[in-house]
DNA sequence: CAACTTCAATTACGAACGTAAACGTTGCTT
DNA sequence: AAGCAACGTTTACGTTCGTAATTGAAGTTG
């Protein structure tokens, strides 16, 4: 399932919270963004060709509600940039950043409680991931 | 700078070795694509034309190199997808593969060693990073 | 019932993209 | 010199995307 950058846009008013109308989206939307209705019309009914969505008639309008789930399109874009940028891994990612002095001390004790909890779980329950 | 998906394919052959004329790409192109010695023509005139790379002359063909930093557009590509799904920070991505179970003991490892070497640095050279 | 409002669906249109063929120029061969 | 080979350049064409207006259907109101 092909997202494109508008429609995203979209999805993300729709997994905040749903089902919602168009005109509820296009509310959510008109703050920030400088789309017409139309156009935001347009993106739903792409969504819904698409697969990404689906419509429950309400009497004369309709509810639309995400289809996909937020963290597998998340999951897939994620997973899509690191093969092919980081041999599909997500530590090279991070030494990326660090090389580039993009981590700031809070984003390290971030880290560091993650994979502190990740030893943790690991020498509980032995030999689950990836290549288990 | 924009670089389309197939783009970045040419890119990745001449940032692995560079100048190369439009046949050594081409034959790099060969073993694992399938496009015509026409479309890869065709990919390099548009980097041009992007900046993303340049030609010098050589005699009756040109030899191109990239102008593009792959670093840079490495930077620019997860930055731009941290932005999007993760609040800007690498944590979160971190954090989310693992409640997939998408690590392994190696990438916890991996990645264990990346951040205790951070700490070191940190500790000898205070203050530095994304908000120093 | 005729006009108006309100939606969704259809159509539009230029830019970017993927994919490629045709063209033009310049040098090599006979 | 004429033709051929080898390049780069230009043109092509269908699809997706961003952005939106137009149309059509259906309910609301005077």
């Amino acid at each position: 399932m092909q997202i494109s950058e508008a429609e995203s846009v979209v999805m993300e008013v729709l997994w905040q919270r749903s089902p919602q109308t168009s005109e509820e989206v296009v509310a959510a939307l008109g703050q920030r963004q400088e789309w017409q209705e139309a156009t935001i019309k347009t993106l739903l009914n792409r969504l819904l060709n698409k697969g990404a969505i689906e419509a429950q008639k309400d009497g004369r309008r309709y509810l639309y509600s995400p289809t996909l789930r937020r963290e597998d399109w998340v999951m897939g874009e994620s997973e899509s940039l690191l093969a092919r940028l980081f041999d599909g891994r997500v530590a090279p990612l991070v030494a990326h950043f660090s090389q580039h002095r993009k981590l700031s001390a809070a984003d390290v004790a971030e880290l560091r409680r993650l994979v502190d909890s990740l030893d943790d779980a690991e020498t509980r329950e032995a030999g689950h991931g990836r290549d288990e």
